[in-house]
DNA sequence: GAAATGATGTGAAACAATTCACAAAATACA
DNA sequence: TGTATTTTGTGAATTGTTTCACATCATTTC
């Protein structure tokens, strides 16, 4: 029943996200020591959150003297495996792989595109400094750049049949852009990104605070994940 | 302190999202009638989530004869004011900006992107079917629309600078795609997606996965967020 | 039309996450 | 050196969320 459930992105995990994004501006900025009450203010969540955090990754400070900036960045960095090249592959060509295909950040943590591929020819045209490659050649790349991990954007009709070609060829982790719930083996991690939910969810929102206009209850309406 | 924490996107309001996305396809396939139980198999929660998750937004169903499949989809619809026509803006044409514009998504669900907007005046002559102006021209056109929501796609450097702008103009909510937390009044909903976190957490995931590799503890691993 | 069935809806219980409260340790300073 | 101060780290308490268990009711069946 629940076979293709899974449960990912702990909340401690998403906030030592934002805690990394802090301490880069504050390396950046020239800092040396940071104290948990530091990231706490900057990220908006409790100093015990972030220590609690802390302690279930195992990263351990000063008492008083906090936690310098450098090492936990070290550590942070660490839990990500950035130290490590990532071989990443993208799949589907169209308006947003072709951003994606040029997003500079990815490279810019280690994280490289290693292949596109596109179903349809013309598209492996398209000038880019990544190639685009026919589906035909999935197995061949994957196997060449030890790819496991993959971004989907093709359209919704074809996601889950790709996937399961890519699950075939060893893929074991996938960033989803089509709106579709993907069926995957247990050992198979899917990560959604619906771009359409996140603009709605920003709407219903913004409508509650219209209804609610300033009142207290604006708190209860935004229980549940922090940002 | 938490001047610019958002509690936002309740993990049943997330759930909803699902349910819709699968109510959808049955629709589609001729599906008249639903249970919880199907809605549950179908998104990978319970059957008992799926209930609360209705009670909490007031869905009433029948007794024995489950949910009507059109109706359901109607009260979803509501929840998210899809009956009206929402205007939203975009800002920095870069490659995930332009994207963006071209997401046809938007346009089936009734979120229409009125107007483009980037700093650089090459850009703005970049051929699109949604029309590219100047920073200088915001205040004009979220007037004329009664802009409430816009899309942030500019650079990290940037992005604080045109947000207060945006929050000076009237704007209530904006999807922030620059890897910066904003800081924003209590009334403006921010919702930040961050694409190269969304491939890292599926990268630490899969390295998860590799050291524990197939053992019982991954249940623990998983727990927070559902997908 | 009475009994059996199958689904909803919801308090109560169990579980999970966050906050509180404070001991412990490191530093600063008299 | 000893006392005051500041910050970490973590059990305990609280708060929030999910699951359980079952009363309720509409429908079907006999």
């Amino acid at each position: 029943m629940k076979q293709f459930t899974k449960y990912i992105i702990k909340n401690s995990l998403k906030r030592i996200f934002l805690y990394r994004a802090c301490l880069s501006r504050l390396k950046l900025m020239g800092v040396e020591k940071v104290f948990s009450y530091t990231l706490a203010n900057e990220t908006g969540v409790t100093s015990e959150q972030v220590r609690k955090d802390f302690s279930e990754f195992g990263i351990k400070g000063n008492k008083k003297g906090g936690y310098n900036t450098n090492e936990l960045l070290e550590v942070m960095e660490n839990i990500f495996h950035r130290n490590k090249e990532h071989n990443i592959i993208l799949i589907g060509m169209g308006n947003l792989g072709i951003a994606l295909s040029k997003h500079s950040q990815f490279i810019q943590r280690n994280m490289n595109i290693v292949a596109t591929f596109d179903i349809d020819p013309f598209k492996q045209k398209v000038r880019s400094d990544i190639p685009v490659y026919s589906l035909s050649r999935l197995k061949e790349i994957i196997d060449r750049f030890k790819v496991k991990v993959a971004i989907l954007a093709v359209p919704e009709i074809s996601a889950q049949e790709v996937t399961d070609e890519l699950v075939r060829l060893g893929i074991k982790g996938i960033v989803n852009f089509a709106p579709v719930l993907l069926k995957v083996p247990q050992d198979v991690i899917i990560n959604n990104v619906n771009l359409c939910n996140e603009l709605e969810s920003v709407i219903y929102y913004v409508h509650q605070q219209i209804k609610a206009d300033g009142s207290k209850n604006l708190e209860l309406l935004y229980k549940g994940m922090k940002y």
